[in-house]
RNA sequence: GGCGGUGUAGCUCAGAGGCAGAGCAGGGGACUCAUAAGCCCUUGGCCGCAGGUUCGAGUCCUGCCACCGCCA
């Protein structure tokens, strides 16, 4: 950990509504801004990824009386199922917040909303709205179809009472300027167009809190008003800082929010205006640093139709992780679907992927390269110069892998690209054991040719080498992977100095390795079975 | 209704005036280090539809259709 704060990353994902269980959707945005984390991790950079869930909603009152179950136990338990899905998708996550259950977002939500009251933005006003209490949002009638909810279909209820207002109108100005300066940069552009042309037009004043009696009592208590609660999108996006300590003890919060230069939030495109307008409007109210980074990615279909409960068709991570294993499906989330664009979810297409790249590539190159290690070598690891058209060709491709990484992730928040670039590599590798046919050097060898010796252990060199490389570069994506083949080629996965072990011919080397074993079994799918 | 995006091989997509491409899937071959994997070769196209500009149009222009997003 570094003291230098232009070397620190803090990253947050959206905190998903506890009322129904975790699906293929929050796998994605769980496992992408890991991958984030991780990689400013292996950078050695003062790393703190933040995530939670986002309990203060009437749905869980609802839903709790349904089961016949206090609130407070709903919450709790579903929690917990989004804890052991970060766990089982190897998520490495430093903190996990909860917005009905920690103090310190209650006391920070709390101190926000006085801020944004001393400055003048919080005012009473009467209001009268179709309110869905699914979406927790207002609708104008005709955003309604056939006077129902557009998302949940039902009528909503008509609602009349006295609530605060945030006065957002304020802050259109200064929002563009962040907006088009980049000091607020929205990922992928046509996500900071859409910002954009909403705020060009006019905002206008948003209600913030809600009744206490309509709330059912359930959310964050509005300070000084005990006949209020505050709107749950508001104390929701405030968890950002309130995990921090904001208002209270500010040590972390100095450290990633106000001195870092990385605040990073990853969410779902439904959630960004949001995440890009209320959210930094309430921040320049109470004289805080807007987020550097939005990044938004796209919505996962199933087999071509939404996730839907009623469907039945929501893929459970939990049970994808049984069946293919947390590096099958890690991987299919960040090399087959386009970060920012939507996907299509099916288990025939995770497991060609995984098929063609993992085990067929990757694996397979992995497999041949210790075998023939051992095979040839003893398992003992030749040292080399590279002499050979191939092996320079192979070994410039490997030396670029790092930049196109460092491209891909750092700058272009693009898992697919960066894995493409590995694959590539591992591609090329495979090109070249065919180009030096090591069996026939082998052979050569044995009846005594002068060169055989040579090539040979430039081949297995080279090849080493480049696996080397390649499993250092898929640490952020596959760390379980990354460590079993670290395993096979005999060298340690230390948690310094990546950059420096992304190039070719780094420390910690390999010397000796183990005995070949599959690491990505094949899948044998029906298809393969029954034949058509 | 307005603005924007997309539409190219069975699937996922690249190509933005000059011979229609890649990966996967399918077919064939030589090989044996390897997970029947890898490597080489290969089948497959109304480039959404119609018109226009041009010597020449996935590519530029106009209109239409379909899907998606944002806004009303």
């Amino acid at each position: 950990m570094t003291a230098d704060a232009s070397e620190r990353y803090y990253i947050t994902t959206s905190i998903p509504y506890v009322n129904a269980p975790p699906h293929i959707g929050h796998a994605l945005e769980m496992v992408q801004t890991d991958v984030f984390a991780r990689y400013h991790r292996l950078l050695d950079k003062d790393t703190h990824f933040l995530t939670g869930t986002d309990e203060n909603s009437l749905k869980n009152v609802q839903a709790a009386e349904r089961e016949g179950i206090s609130t407070r136990e709903l919450v709790d338990r579903n929690a917990q199922t989004f804890i052991d899905v970060l766990d089982l998708l190897h998520v490495e996550y430093d903190d996990f917040i909860r917005t009905a259950v920690d103090p310190r977002h209650f006391s920070g939500a709390a101190h926000l909303w006085s801020k944004l009251d001393a400055n003048g933005d919080i005012y009473k006003k009467s209001y009268q709205g179709l309110y869905c209490v699914g979406c927790e949002q207002f609708y104008t009638e005709d955003e309604l179809v056939d006077g129902l909810c557009p998302d949940h279909l039902v009528r909503p209820d008509l609602i009349e009472e006295e609530n605060y207002f945030f006065r957002l109108s304020r802050y259109q100005d200064e929002l563009l300027d962040f907006i088009d300066s980049g000091r607020m940069r929205i990922i992928p552009e046509s996500r900071r167009n859409e910002v954009r042309a909403f705020v060009a037009r006019g905002l206008e004043d948003f209600s913030v809190s809600r009744s206490h009696e309509r709330a059912r009592g359930w959310g964050v208590p509005v300070p000084d008003d005990p006949d209020q609660v505050m709107y749950v999108w508001v104390d929701a996006l405030a968890n950002y800082i309130t995990a921090l300590g904001y208002g209270q003890d500010a040590e972390l919060y100095d450290r990633y929010w106000i001195n870092s230069p990385s605040r990073v939030h990853c969410i779902g495109k439904n959630i960004l205006r949001f995440h890009a307008v209320y959210w930094p409007a309430m921040l320049l109210s109470a004289g805080e640093p807007l987020p550097t980074v939005v990044f938004v990615h796209g919505f996962l279909t199933v087999a071509g139709g939404k996730i839907s409960k009623s469907l039945g068709n929501s893929i459970d991570p939990v049970e994808l992780c049984a069946t293919y294993g947390t590096d099958a499906v890690r991987y299919w989330l960040l090399r087959e679907v386009p970060p920012t664009l939507d996907a299509d979810f099916t288990n025939d297409k995770l497991e060609r992927r995984y098929n063609a790249d993992l085990a067929n590539d990757l694996g397979n190159l992995l497999n041949r390269t210790v075998s023939m290690i051992g095979r040839y070598r003893n398992g003992q690891m030749p040292q080399a110069e590279t002499t050979l058209d191939e092996s320079r060709d192979l070994r410039a491709m490997t030396e670029k892998l790092s930049e196109r990484m460092h491209v891909a992730m750092g700058q272009d928040y693009d898992p697919q690209d960066a894995l493409s670039a590995i694959n590539e590599v591992v591609v090329r590798a495979n090109r070249y054991v065919e180009e030096q046919a090591p069996w026939v050097l082998a052979k050569s060898e044995r009846d005594g040719g002068s060169d055989a010796r040579a090539r040979l252990d430039e081949t297995l060199a080279h090849l080493a080498e480049t696996l080397r490389v390649t499993c250092q570069a898929i640490r952020p994506f596959l760390p379980g992977a990354a460590e079993r083949m670290a395993e096979q080629l005999g060298f340690e996965l230390i948690e310094h100095g990546w950059t420096t072990a992304l190039q070719w011919g780094a420390e910690p080397r390999v010397t000796r390795v183990e005995k070949a074993r599959p690491i990505f079994p094949r899948f044998e799918t029906e298809a393969a079975v029954t034949s058509e």
